[in-house]
Order: C-alpha cells, then sequence, then structure tokens
DNA sequence: CTCGATAATGAGAGTGATTCTCATTTAGGG
DNA sequence: CCCTAAATGAGAATCACTCTCATTATCGAG
C-alpha cells in the first residue's frame, strides 16, 4: 500500500509522479480535476522545494487561477501519497520538497540568510533506530536539521554575530 | 557572555535560575517587575515542560493575573538567556523545556498518543557536527525528532493503524 | 527618599498561515 | 446521459503569536 514503489528508478520526468498520484486517487474514490492536474505540472515540473504561497505566486504567473483551499487541500494529498514531504523549520511557513526519485536526506539550515543544503548520513540514521528501539518505539520517520551558519555567511558582519549569539538572533526554535 | 554556566551543578532548587535570570536582565538593562518574578516561580516551580498555553492556564489557576503579551515576552527573554529552550514538533504549540541543569536531548515522539520522550545520543551528536563542518556550515543547534509509536500505543488499535500507514494519520510534518 | 528616564504591562487589535463553510460545479461509474 | 459523491472558490474563521499604545512600575542617580 505504498505509492511511492520504485525508488530504484532515478528521475525519470513527471510522468511517473502523475501515474502514482492518480493509482493514489482511485484507490481513495477521489477526482483527478483539472485544478490538480495543474497543480501537479507546476509542482513536479521544476522546482523541487518551495513553500504554499511561492506556488501560489507561481500559478497566477502562469495565469493558472486556483484557490488557496484547493492549493492546501492538493498539498495535503500529495504529501499523503508521499509524492512531496512537508517539513517545518521553525519559519513562517512549512517548506515542501519532492520525494519520489529522491534520496533521503537530512537539512542544514544556514540561521543568517535561511539557506538550506542538504546532507546524508546513513550512520545517523542507524543510530537513530536503535535509539528508538531501546526506548521501545516503532520509529515511523524522523526530522533533523543542524542550525548553523553557513560559509559565506560566516564571512559576514551577520553571520558572525549570530555565531557569536551561538542563537539566531533572539529567540529561535528547534525541535 | 553564557548564562547557564554552572552546568555541571545538577538540579539545585530554582535559585540558580533566578540568579542567572537577574544577572541576565541587569547586563541587557531590563527590569525584575512582578509579573516576571511569578512567572520564573511558576515556571521552574514544576513542570519542566509545557506550552504556552499550558503555562496560561496554571497562571489562572493559582489567581496569578498575568496577560499574554507578557506571557510570551517573557517566555522570549527566558529563552534567549537559555533557561529555556523552544521547540517546535508540527503541533500547534511552541513546547518550551527547562535548560539548566538538564543535559542536552533529543525527542521521541509518539504519533498516536503524542507522549513525548527524551534521549541522548553523543554518537549522533559527533556525526551531526562532522556533517555541518564537511558542508562549511559553524553548527550553533540543531533538532533532531524521531517521530513513530510509543510501546504502549503498539498495542492499540490506533497506533498499528499509525505503524500501518507509515505515516502520522494524513499529513504529517517533520523537519 | 524622591525623581525621572526608560522599560514593562494589559487589553485588545493585528498578523499570517492554514483550514473551514457552503453554495455551486464537476468527475466519472453505471 | 445521469446521478451521486467529491471538488471548487471566495471569503469567513482559527489560532498561536506579536504589536500598539496609553498607563504604570522599576531603579539608579542625586
Amino acid at each position: 500500500m505504498t505509492f511511492a514503489f520504485d525508488k530504484e528508478r532515478h528521475r525519470q520526468g513527471k510522468g511517473s509522479e502523475v501515474e502514482i498520484f492518480e493509482a493514489y486517487l482511485r484507490q481513495k474514490g477521489l477526482k483527478l480535476t483539472v485544478p490538480r492536474r495543474q497543480l501537479l505540472e507546476l509542482i513536479f515540473d521544476d522546482h523541487s522545494h518551495f513553500t504554499a504561497d511561492q506556488l501560489f505566486d507561481r500559478c497566477r504567473e502562469r495565469d493558472v487561477r486556483i484557490s488557496k483551499a484547493t492549493l492546501y487541500r492538493t498539498l495535503a494529498i500529495l504529501t499523503d501519497c508521499k509524492l512531496l514531504s512537508a517539513h517545518d523549520f521553525g519559519g513562517e511557513a512549512k517548506y515542501y520538497e519532492h520525494v519520489f526519485g529522491h534520496e533521503h536526506h537530512d537539512h542544514l539550515v544556514c540561521l543568517a540568510c535561511r539557506k538550506i543544503v542538504e546532507f546524508q548520513s546513513p550512520d545517523i540514521e542507524k543510530l537513530q533506530d536503535q535509539a528508538a528501539e531501546e526506548l521501545g518505539f516503532a520509529p515511523i520517520h524522523h526530522s533533523l536539521a543542524i542550525f548553523g551558519v553557513c560559509a559565506a555567511c560566516a564571512e559576514t558582519a551577520e553571520g558572525r554575530k549570530v555565531i557569536e549569539e551561538g542563537q539566531a538572533g533572539p529567540t529561535s526554535v528547534s525541535d
């Protein structure tokens, strides 16, 4: 009952995403509507990470007229069928990214310029599963974000200030 | 310029927290007011993790009349001087916990009952710093939460459903 | 102890992302 | 082609949190 089943095959155009989406809709008794098709096109045609608002703007740019309600509803479906994943790095809005055809990864967030870099660490994954097991938890997913200052920002006054305060300008939030 | 400097000494009553708080206020030219004193008392007198709303309720229970504005302002100061840390597990509200006198730890979150368990893994910490360094980031803090189902919930229908769906009942958010 | 500059407070308005409501429209199986 | 269930759009509603601002309190200097 998993839909992103052929992760082995790597990027192969958005065809697969559409197929997975359609299969999921069918399985749930949902309908493939025009707005959903348009959103799918916009989302998988390129930008692999975005916020709901950025997607909304993009719709307007391309003269695709879709309400925010529909946009959010569609994003929810896409995360449910695991074509997208939603992340919350403590900023204003959630951050969505493609899942299909991408390896699992965690994130480094620059507290000065908010740049986000992906990284992988199989060793960390292993230790996490181990920790969960030790405490009787069946791990389902996890979220690891390292907040710091990127190389570029470490050169700037802003970046140095953040490092000095050892914190994201007063009151940073983590999880 | 760090205020939670004597982490070595473990729990020793809320005296130390008050001292640290006062030192921080003085250093920043802020004032020790009645509402701040009352909040400090409530926060460090016991419950070591809570949401802003829970704290607000607690105030009303004890007939401590404080506005939400002041409550939030005080929580911000307390996180700034590192007596509290703020976490966002993707739920409704932020989650605050005591820092002074507690070891650093990460969290396991049960997706069925929302229970939160703490755990430590120095090995993971090391690997994290390593990952950050490799990508040119100066790490400042991190956030690791493992979402899963706790032992107790794994016995329930609810828990099993969550595990099966491999997800937090439609649309979970991580970071 | 008294002043006065400056910070803090409370109440409520304001924000901003996300969700809900509901009357109207559409998809798609039979 | 029909009918029912699902989807849509527009705007109202939520909800945690922040801001505004007139009033009050703190605390160091004198």
